[in-house]
DNA sequence: TTGTACGCGTTATCAA
DNA sequence: TTGATAACGCGTACAA
């Protein structure tokens, strides 16, 4: 197959060699001596003055001299005091931490997404803890199940492509959690959701396609149980639909959309008595795929398949010709969710949820732009 | 001094007498406030037992009686009770987290990383906190900062590409907080390492170029400052030394391998009086736009320019030609830190260091494969 | 403006 | 085999 040059994982042993530094001979003396974990008692005691005064200093607490407050905070500098925030959170109740499920974080855009959960979330002072349900739904519970007992104070979600109940999520909402859905998100809950609209970008790429002149569109399609996917297809077939073009079930393929899956597509399109002039396929990966496997059976794209994908992953504009997707923007939308964590967090009283839609945008390449050829031909 | 921890005396006594002699006055008024926030202490005075006795029976602590024990967790399960890991966590001085400081999720190397540290560190429990440092020195500061004061039990860290001082790593070291550093890496601390042999790989990549004809190879590195950069130049030039190769500064391009740098490196080498016949491109990001860049001017790969990259990523078997690049066990990688890390915390006693090194291996692709041109000529 | 006293939930230590 | 007790470090009513 095509791209199987780069086996991915490694089997062989990787293990090279151990070597032990020469390693000058650790501290072990210092080890012996108790590691300085000052803690607001020392300053206390050192300073002749209450744990709750030097509590208070230390936050800036209005009702402490300013004498006071300088000289705790001096000592509490020079000696590097570092507040225990386990013992703060076990105070508080609160833990300033937000736990992430996705499937895999090696996936562009599950990477970017993650990338903007994390930078909102540590503006406002909050930690990260992900985790990866690798797409079982076990796992996934698992990891609600940690995170849950780890007190985060919300949860961001992209759920699993195997979930299909949600009682693993019913905790946080007895509690109160914020729970933020995020892309693959479910109506089963009353939560707060960050998505795109599906059904529209699948009906944009289609009716994008038909524009170019697209007779008989296939489509990739991915697991009907989650809504990217079965939103996508709608959309698709709404736009066949919008331009009285027939639905052929036989040009409706659904996979896991990896990159094997888009050869086998291909190959399946591609033995078919009536071969598809066109391609909607729901992730690039598959796109690229199939891509791939037609320029190695000699056809042209865009002039006999025009082809478009999803999610603007890099490689969708290295593969020749660059493949034509659908724009999603991952890193706001991490943002936007790690903000909507936040907002809960802030006004407990709002319990309101959210539904919050972001645009998607068509970017036209050259796998499906038959413009150019048009003008040629006539 | 530091271990006295003078706090105050047995304060809490009196409550609990007053609670453990009536009854269990406390309990109920904590179930009244809370949502179903079950304690050992709850699980305890409706069995009438004692907390401890709860708190061995939940952890199968082998002196509990067998029934004690079965009623408990009956009961624990029951109510859903859930630990709080926090207060585990000040009790035993232990958070079952380790931290991670990287430059940016979202590029495919770190996030195979990441994946590899996260799995590693959930099948041991462990939780993993993730932090970025956008490769700013500042951010990085901050983020050991963050990690320091939320007490994590290890850290791997991939150095920030501006990183020259290694303090704000001492602080963990004085704590005997494993350090594993992964990839970027520095030998100014005497920590752990993970990495691959960079120079062994750079030596490989070039000297393969030689193989493959070239006689004047260019180089697009990275900064200096960083090993994995530094050694692969290095490599590059063993490898033209002992072919006999002159070294030609000119052909030494550094820049922070973006895509963008990729396309002013091209444009560089290309106008050169002697155009190189090969380049070996410490990044695939920087080498695929090259090839992108030839490409447009006609220059023909990889007859007239020989091309390799660095890293494996997904756009590199997908470019055409596919680009020839070194395989870089990212997954792996991450699962030996995360495991490292995890050893130094099971034994303490052992504060010897290691340097891991791992296998690489070079993936020949079209880009820099002129055997069949060679048969086709001769 | 400062200090006292207590509890957040768990577990190690000692005692029974 | 089980229980009582004392911390872990912080924050905060309440009191002074």
């Amino acid at each position: 197959m095509v791209g199987s040059t780069s086996n991915g994982e490694s089997k062989q042993t990787l293990l090279k060699m151990i070597v032990h530094l020469p390693g000058y001979p650790k501290n072990e003396q210092v080890l012996m001596k108790k590691k300085g974990e000052i803690t607001i008692y020392d300053i206390a005691s050192h300073l002749k003055v209450s744990p709750s005064t030097v509590s208070r200093a230390l936050k800036d607490h209005p009702s402490i001299g300013k004498k006071t407050k300088k000289a705790i905070q001096n000592y509490a500098a020079k000696y590097g005091y570092q507040p225990n925030t386990i013992a703060a959170s076990l105070r508080n109740n609160k833990t300033n931490t937000i736990g992430i499920i996705i499937s895999w974080i090696n996936r562009p855009f599950i990477a970017s997404l993650i990338s903007g959960i994390e930078q909102a979330a540590n503006d406002a002072g909050y930690n990260v803890i992900i985790t990866q349900s690798q797409d079982s739904y076990e796992k996934e519970v698992a990891n609600a199940q940690a995170l849950f007992a780890g007190r985060v104070e919300g949860v961001v979600i992209s759920l699993a492509m195997e979930t299909e109940k949600f009682d693993h999520f019913e905790q946080f909402i007895n509690k109160d959690i914020p729970l933020v859905f995020v892309d693959r998100v479910t109506d089963q809950l009353n939560s707060d959701l960050v998505a795109i609209d599906n059904f529209d970008a699948g009906f944009k790429a289609t009716e994008h396609l038909i524009t170019q002149g697209c007779k008989r569109i296939a489509h990739l399609g991915g697991s009907q149980i989650r809504n990217v996917y079965s939103e996508r297809q709608k959309g698709y077939i709404a736009a066949l639909s919008k331009h009285n073009l027939p639905l052929d079930e036989s040009l409706i393929l659904h996979s896991s959309l990896s990159a094997e899956d888009g050869h086998h597509c291909a190959e399946q399109l591609f033995g078919l008595n009536e071969r598809p002039d066109g391609v909607f396929s729901a992730n690039d990966t598959a796109a690229v795929s199939l891509i791939q496997s037609a320029k190695s059976k000699g056809i042209k794209i865009p002039e006999e398949l025009a082809v478009i994908g999803f999610n603007n992953d890099p490689i969708s504009s290295i593969i020749e010709p660059q493949l034509s997707t659908i724009y999603h923007p991952a890193t706001d939308m991490g943002v936007i969710a790690a903000t909507q964590v936040l907002k809960h967090r802030k006004n407990k009283e709002i319990v309101k949820s959210e539904s919050i839609v972001l645009n998607t945008e068509l970017m036209v390449r050259a796998s499906s732009d038959r413009s150019i050829h048009k003008q040629l031909v006539g």
